[in-house]
DNA sequence: TCTGGGGTCCTAGGACCC
DNA sequence: TCTGGGGTCCTAGGACCC
């Protein structure tokens, strides 16, 4: 199936469940061309120079070189060399984010963010409103282009699955309608590679097998797959070869970790640095649990040495994790319990087994000390959010001593 | 190529309980 | 005495996504 025929199926009505898959088109880097138009047609990168960075973002120009998200920077430049790099304003991003939401959200019931630069919308039961899906979608992209100046491609489809596939087929501002009955047609049009859920571990391993393609993958049997793959991961490759939804972005979206990490450069030694970092991570991730107002029953840490291998250790109390002194005690002995005295490459503190802080029955839990550093951080954290900086060890970094 | 930072989910093994 | 099977919780590691 080409894009000539998806595309001049545009205005077929589709039967039964419709879904449409949003996704901005290189968000960050749009943005900022939005707000500096002198960078429109050039190749722009969001990412700083230096090694230990990647490419968060890039704009269509600097994609035409090679270069792509997640790209470390040396390579990004050597591919790119006159690309011009950025520091991304996330800020700016996420207000630009909610106003492109808030533009989908109004356009049907059934939205569902599911990131900062995606959204499903269900659209499922209305064709007395949109009789005709590929119409409705063209509006929505007008609205969004009209009232924010930004770009979107669009998917529609009789599932989830089949218009993320859908939206990704052709951009930027593109518009792809899968009629019900393609959707094997289009998943073998974007082949394995690309499918959503196969990465660079499973791609290999199904290569290793002689599997190539979503038709190879089709002579297998369920149940030959899941023996091959596991259950999970075999229920989800015979369904996705077929253009089966295999149930993507369907439970209910709710946190369940909180974390926090960074990439040094050089490396860094020793229990007096390593814990200075530890104490900055974690007040500022109880901080954002607070903020949410949940409560973690899990500390972990992660650290990964200069040769890039990686280790993490956690630990569940039998209380609940309260202020960030409890935080920070117990990432400092995980840490006396892995650290093995190497360079460390990266350092992560993280919250999980997170519920929610509001829950009467489990204020006698805590201790009158507890309450009021409790309350101590809140007032801490109000303070923060009035303008105010949280004390960062952050100039400690980068070697500006 | 030399590999960020924020997440979610899965697996496998061990502890513990019934 | 040597020993079953299921369920749940916890931990470490890894795959995957944006």
């Amino acid at each position: 199936m080409d894009y000539i025929r998806l595309r001049s199926l545009c205005y077929t009505q589709l039967m039964g469940e419709v879904f449409f898959h949003i996704d901005l088109d290189a968000f960050f880097a749009s943005v900022e061309i939005l707000d500096n138009p002198g960078y429109r047609g050039k190749p722009l990168i969001i990412g700083e120079p230096g090694p230990r960075h990647v490419a968060s973002t890039c704009s269509y120009e600097a994609r035409a070189y090679g270069v792509h998200s997640a790209m470390p920077m040396t390579t990004a430049l050597r591919l790119c060399p006159d690309a011009i790099c950025i520091h991304g304003r996330m800020r700016r991003y996420a207000e630009m984010s909610r106003r492109v939401m808030s533009i989908i959200r109004a356009f049907a019931p059934g939205f569902q963010q599911v990131s900062i630069d995606e959204a499903f919308l269900d659209l499922t039961g209305m064709e007395r409103i949109y009789p005709l899906p590929g119409k409705a979608a063209r509006l929505l992209k007008e609205m969004i282009r009209n009232e924010t100046g930004l770009t979107v491609s669009i998917g529609v489809a009789s599932s989830r699955f089949i218009a993320k596939l859908a939206s990704d087929y052709h951009k930027p501002d593109g518009l792809t309608v899968v009629p019900p009955g393609k959707e094997a047609d289009l998943v073998d049009t974007v082949g394995l590679r690309k499918l959503w859920g196969i990465g660079d571990s499973m791609y290999s391993s199904l290569e290793r097998k002689g599997i190539r393609t979503p038709a190879q993958l089709r002579r297998f049997s369920e149940d030959e797959l899941k023996r091959l793959f596991g259950d999970s991961s075999g229920g989800f490759l015979y369904k996705a070869a077929r253009g089966i939804d295999p149930g993507i972005f369907q439970g209910e979206a709710r946190s369940r970790s909180i974390s926090t990490e960074e990439t040094f450069y050089p490396d860094v030694f020793g229990y007096d640095t390593l814990d200075a970092y530890l104490l900055e991570m974690s007040q500022e991730v109880m901080f954002r649990a607070l903020d949410e107002k949940k409560i973690p029953r899990t500390v972990g840490i992660k650290l990964r040495y200069g040769d890039f291998s990686t280790t993490s250790a956690q630990e569940t109390p039998s209380r609940p994790i309260y202020s960030s002194s409890d935080v920070f005690s117990l990432a400092k002995s995980l840490l006396r319990s892995r650290y093995n005295g190497g360079g460390v490459r990266l350092l992560g503190v993280s919250l999980s087994g997170i519920y929610d802080g509001e829950d009467v029955e489990q204020r006698d839990l805590f201790s009158d000390r507890e309450e009021r550093e409790r309350r101590l951080e809140k007032t801490i954290l109000s303070l923060s959010q009035k303008g105010s900086h949280l004390v960062k060890a952050r100039n400690l970094k980068h070697g500006e001593s």
